[in-house]
DNA sequence: CCTATTGATGCCATTTTGGCACTAATCAAA
DNA sequence: TTTGATTAGTGCCAAAATGGCATCAATAGG
């Protein structure tokens, strides 16, 4: 890491307020951040921020650094971007993994635009919901849900994964409308499940913000979320989901929010991985692509959910 | 190495030429220059040299991202230089060691005027023509005559060393004025020598360019130039001198160039070396004092010796 | 006044870097 | 055309830098 970086890094530490929120959206650990920082410091021989233990202030000079770091971001994306006046037409294989859904919802459509402008890269997607050594099986890129685990790998969070407690009109009609988040161990669910992982119960904090988990009382197990959202349409169970799996189930009333009160814990994120810091080019284009369809701060599923801001929020 | 810095040395490529002369003033290793513009074009996407096996020449992309790499040379500058404004006075100790002569000679006056501006820095200089452990003894920075060979110390080159043949103009009437190098065998010559090291002939390109050596007869051996400068001056040797260690002898006739249409070998170079990558700032000031008053192609030494850049060039 | 949060720090595993030796290819001179 | 010197590329290895984890210390905020 150079002079260069360890600005930029800066810049961003002050445009997030804090060193750990810089930290997750780089997706390091905020040692690193702690540690570049002073020696930037060092290297310029000049005190950047005044800390105390848990927060800090720009010193004069560190502001003007601020600055200058902001022009140079700029001036490093002008030069990237005139870089890619002159690439190549990208080419080449682009290999890619990903949870069958998640996959055949949101990376299909960027796949087909991105085959559009660049006909020369062949894709080769792999949906599997079991984890896989994208290393060994030379994958180019992943995209996973939950929390990355393997740290040798890099991963970069693309999206949040918020839940809801989902049923039919008719369900709640024959059930009965749950009141509390205990009242749901009456109520038949369905929950996903694979070889290696089941869903037990619902995360949420309570009215004093401790972290709960409100066990399930499962009917239905299946390990392919389409699924279990086809049973949850059929009115003999209640769901709890992640907001991508749905489309316009809640907007055009067929779904139902439960407990709209409760503050649910999201589950994990969606994760970008991938083996080698620097992408090449038709990686990043394609990444970019991606992101750019879900959306920055609010992912694209979340917009067809009605109020869904409001809900769940405790 | 970030992409700023690998832009950055794709610049200092193209403007010294060649990756053998960008990595000679970087002193680093050939590889890492060809290694690093790799990886840049790479990341960039696009091919900014075109190769022989023996030259190169940029492509379109390339020269844009010449410019482009200039203008964050020049940010990156300001940046630092703004940063300088904000510097604490230096402070501190400074512990530098270097070769007798050198020291007393070129360092003493950049010493004066550093604790003139700066105070509050305390300077320890260590006079020796021994080689130091400069990490185990804890120096900062050494200054060193000849080739750098410990490679973990980060040695960078700030002048070169050119060597003249001198005698007394006395000398020359008694001993008559040699034609050829081989004529040298003939007199009485002063030369260099301390337990680890002895200077025991003069190195030349012959006129067929081929690297020579020339026997000396050495009658008097010290290891302190000053000494021999002044044994030469008594008019009893003649002596193969470094210029640095010169005065004004040469201008003032009291010494005179023998055979300058010998082409000799530099005898080395004078190097800075230090233990870090990153100097501290107090570090960093000095050195580039010390640069400033060596001057930047000629050093100043040889501006006191008239012709010099005619002379002894074969 | 307490406690969870945040930044600093030391240690360790992993990755990256830089150097060396060797290869390959070309430029230039005979 | 041949030959030799020069210069860039490559694989391998040792050394350095990096990032992550666990721990510590101190405060911001209730």
């Amino acid at each position: 890491m150079d002079t260069t970086s360890r600005l930029l890094m800066l810049l961003e530490v002050v445009e997030q307020g804090s060193f750990i929120k810089a930290a997750e959206v780089r997706n390091i650990d905020r040692s690193v951040i702690s540690k570049q920082l002073s020696r930037l410091e060092e290297q310029l021989g000049v005190r950047l921020l005044n800390r105390t233990t848990r927060s800090f202030s720009l010193t004069a000079a560190g502001a003007e650094m601020v600055k200058k770091a902001a022009e140079l971001r700029e001036l490093l994306g002008e030069t990237v971007r005139m870089a890619e006046n002159y690439h190549l037409e990208p080419q080449g294989v682009l290999k890619i993994t990903s949870s069958t859904l998640f996959g055949k919802r949101y990376l299909q459509p960027v796949i087909n635009d991105f085959q559009m402008r660049f006909p020369q890269v062949e894709v080769e997607l792999r949906l599997d919901d079991r984890v896989i050594d994208i290393v060994s099986e030379g994958f180019d890129l992943a995209f996973r849900i939950g929390e990355p685990k393997d740290s040798s790998l890099i991963a970069r969070k693309i999206a949040r994964n918020r839940l809801l407690i989902l049923a039919t009109p008719t369900f709640i009609t024959n059930y009965g409308m749950p009141k509390t988040i205990e009242d749901l161990t009456q109520l038949p669910a369905a929950s996903y499940a694979s070889t290696s992982f089941k869903v037990e119960g619902v995360r949420y904090y309570d009215k004093n913000g401790e972290a709960k988990e409100q066990k399930l009382n499962s009917i239905f197990r299946a390990n392919d979320a389409e699924v279990l959202l086809m049973k949850t349409l059929s009115g003999s169970a209640f769901f709890v989901a992640p907001a991508f799996v749905l489309d316009n189930e809640v907007k055009e009333g067929r779904l139902v929010p439960l407990l709209t009160d409760v503050r649910l814990m999201e589950y994990g994120a969606i994760y970008a991985v991938y083996p080698h810091r620097d992408l090449p080019v038709r990686t990043r284009l394609f990444f970019d692509a991606v992101r750019e369809y879900l959306g920055k701060d609010i992912p694209i599923w979340e917009r067809a959910i009605p109020n869904f801001e409001q809900l769940y929020t405790g």
